[in-house]
DNA sequence: ATAATCTTGACAATTTTACTCGGGTATGCT
DNA sequence: AGCATACCCGAGTAAAATTGTCAAGATTAT
């Protein structure tokens, strides 16, 4: 049940922009060295949350990478899914494209992969990068010194 | 965040002993061709759920596996860990043996990993293999005139 | 113009998955 | 005893996924 790199850098990469972006767009080259990842590698995760409308680019010099809503219109369900696609255990319980199989043994297993896919869901739905935001201020105390 | 074969292969042959298996062991044969599993793989997965305790085996003519204890007593979460290890979306949020890593900010999306293994936890720790017995005779109808 | 940056597509090493295969060992039945 | 039926064990392997790398081009601020 491991997430793949994919969905870690994803999220790694969209807390970077929601913590340290603003106005102005972060480069690659800043996101991929602040939380050492690949810069290639994270061109190609950033290609993907880019046509899944989850960030904004600006080409040319100076240009680089914005959050395309504000943090807490941004969950990490959004940011793992159009990463790594469904999160369900089995094929048969995939949120958009249920391939179900005939057996009727099968479906009693299939009550519970759509258990632990609901469960998966019902945790990362309800999590915004502001919450994480909000988590991460909390960590390092009011002031923030900790702060990168 | 799918499970392998082997987590799912290995929750529907426990299901088909809990189901089908009483005081007389099933043969490896009969569960693999009633579960569409292939004998040689399904017999990898069943020496390791046997090291782990789950099933007893009987050897010779007329042998076969036994559920280890009753069903009430054996969780989808014991069956799924024994086969595909932790079920942690990250390493450093391992039940067991959790890598920690040292960058601050790793430690909020620890956070984010840590509350989707719970969720994972609470969902096949809670679930028995009875439960699912309970779930097939409730599909099947008082009868059980669906019972394979 | 030039440098910084995004954009795209092809390619490749490594690891994991999902098996297969071949030979052992134990046990009941005749 | 001998045979059939099973479990037991370790090695090997093809395909797929993962985890990247690389090169060439497009866009834009200065």
């Amino acid at each position: 049940m491991r997430l793949s790199t994919k969905g870690r850098y994803g999220v790694k990469a969209m807390f970077d922009l929601a913590l340290h972006g603003g106005e102005t767009p972060l480069s690659l080259k800043t996101i991929a060295e602040r939380q050492e990842i690949s810069e290639p590698y994270l061109e190609q995760l950033i290609a993907t949350l880019r046509k899944a409308g989850l960030v904004k680019s600006v080409r040319g010099a100076y240009g680089g990478y914005l959050l395309a809503r504000h943090p807490e219109q941004i969950t990490v369900g959004s940011i793992i899914r159009s990463l790594e696609g469904s999160i369900a255990p089995a094929e048969c319980v995939s949120e958009m494209d249920p391939i179900e199989c005939e057996r009727a043994e099968n479906c009693v297993t299939r009550i519970l992969w759509e258990k632990i896919r609901i469960s998966i869901d019902n945790v990362i739905d309800s999590i915004t990068l502001q919450d994480m935001i909000n988590d991460y201020d909390e960590m390092c105390g009011q002031d923030n010194m900790y702060y990168i």
